[in-house]
DNA sequence: ATGTGACTTCGAGTCCGTG
DNA sequence: GCACGGACTCGAAGTCACA
């Protein structure tokens, strides 16, 4: 699942930005703890609510988190 | 639910730029067809899976289908 | 052909732990 | 602090009958 596999990679670089743990990216976007593991891992599919709770409370948008990651090797 | 609601209005566009019943609509993106109609009205917040799937059988980006509806009065 | 409520099944989402 | 697991609740997925 690609969308997945983007927001997973997403989720991981912004909080890796903002020297977050997962527990305290999970208090400020407001999802259990070991829910942003499961995003993180693509191990979930989360419903279009939940993508834009998180997007809001990170103040960017439902697209920044489910486009292709920027810093991802090309594949032509 | 913002997301929902872009989606249900670009859901509903494409399907009539297509000239297309939702039967035929749900056929080709392959779900049911009381399905495609509860998103037409927001009536589920479906999962990235299901977006990713809707938007694949119709040749578009995931993006495309949670973005801001075209021809929407503008947020000045 | 469209809209809606209700239903079952299964996974989303949460909470408890452990290494 | 991170990964992972089990068990739980609730809502999404998928379908149906009916207006």
């Amino acid at each position: 699942m690609k969308l997945r596999d983007n927001l997973a990679a997403n989720l991981k670089r912004i909080r890796r930005e903002r020297e977050m743990s997962q527990d305290d990216f999970a208090a400020l976007v407001d999802v259990h703890r070991t829910y942003i593991n499961h995003l993180e891992h693509s191990k979930r599919s989360p419903t279009i609510d939940v993508i834009e709770r998180i997007a809001g409370n990170l103040g960017i948008t439902a697209t920044d988190l489910l486009e292709e990651p920027p810093s991802k090797p090309p594949q032509l």
